[in-house]
DNA sequence: ACCGTTCCGATGCGATTGCATCGATTCAAC
DNA sequence: GTTGAATCGATGCAATCGCATCGGAACGGT
């Protein structure tokens, strides 16, 4: 055997540098040789991690995709004390990607995003991670409030913090006004028997 | 002076050949060879129409805006014997652009939206139809609703019609659970005089 | 009828793309 | 110490990209 390398954190590290040069300039930015560039490796080195370009992309969504959900939970394991209305307006505060921190995951989930909608591949890890997020919300909510139906009002709030956060990007909205809209939206889910 | 054309025509017919390539496979499939094919132009004649390609995609991005708000304000002047509510339902339901014939202008949307996310340009352009379609919701959500705060009802209304039409390109949701939502959504905010 | 302006279609060009390939190097096995 | 599989960095290659250029066709003015 030659000398061996960690595949795995090769690849994480080799992700990263999608995530940032998705970030700097969209997916089309994102190219082998950027790439390599950027997370200071050679083209042989990720063309040996990944056979293909789109091999590279999937991997890097679905990292995208663990970090975002590992955030989320480690944000509601954090502050298990509390109430659980308190914990879902945290989880779906994490989902929006409001703060300037997570700007960066924004932009590259918004750019994979677009990307899905012509790539089934894609569009699969975005659909598990989804789906994911959707359960977590509807637990969260049927236990914070007394909602006829969770996962109705665990897909709008879904939808809502994607809705914001693309408004966010685009500059419709600052990340203060999207912010007070999602809390708005909670303060009436609290208030609202037949959520 | 040699045979005239008419610029303007031409360049909606461009426009409209490059929404064709970018709800195919994207933005990144937009090329000025594949545009001036679709359109069945010489690439000369897109060339002297657009000086370089970010002013094509400017043009045509400008023209899905205005054709979709044009439907929507169609679709308000074609019932206005009707209620506010129903006004403001049938023209959430048209921003939403979850009708089957719609998905091609959804995916030229979402593809032109994560694109704003790194041009200047074409999130300027967004802005500006966003904030008019923010101004409709806010005025029909005052009229038909006790809201106290319409504005903050209409950029929740425009946000989860935007995450909606996501979800459905996605896959995440089906046109029809979409629909649903949006219709949930509209019916708590006839019932909550609060919101 | 001639000419000049305007538009057209085609071709060329440099840069860049994803991917394949190829020695050189490295390290475990024996 | 030798061997050989595994990995490295580098380069080649065909295709494609946006854009510039150019000769000829089409028309209005005179």
């Amino acid at each position: 055997m030659p000398r061996q390398v960690d595949h795995e954190s090769r690849r994480r590290q080799i992700a990263e540098a999608v995530c940032q040069l998705a970030d700097e300039s969209g997916l089309e930015g994102v190219t082998l040789r950027d790439v390599a560039a950027r997370a200071e490796v050679s083209m042989g080195a990720v063309q040996r991690c990944f056979r293909t370009k789109e091999e590279m992309l999937v991997f890097a969504l679905t990292h995208v995709g663990e970090r975002i959900t590992a955030r989320v939970t480690a944000r509601l394991a954090g502050s298990p004390a509390q109430s659980a209305r308190t914990a879902l307006g945290h989880a779906s505060t994490e989902v929006a990607l409001l703060q300037q921190e997570q700007r960066t995951e924004a932009r590259v989930w918004l750019a994979f995003v677009a990307q899905a909608a012509v790539s089934p591949a894609l569009s699969g890890i975005l659909r598990t991670n989804y789906a994911a997020l959707q359960g977590l919300f509807t637990r969260l909510i049927s236990e914070a409030t007394a909602a006829t139906d969770p996962e109705y009002a665990a897909r709008t709030l879904l939808a809502l913090a994607d809705g914001l956060t693309t408004h966010v990007l685009i500059g419709h909205l600052s990340p203060d006004e999207a912010l007070a809209v999602l809390d708005c939206h909670l303060g009436r889910l609290w208030d609202e028997p037949t959520g």
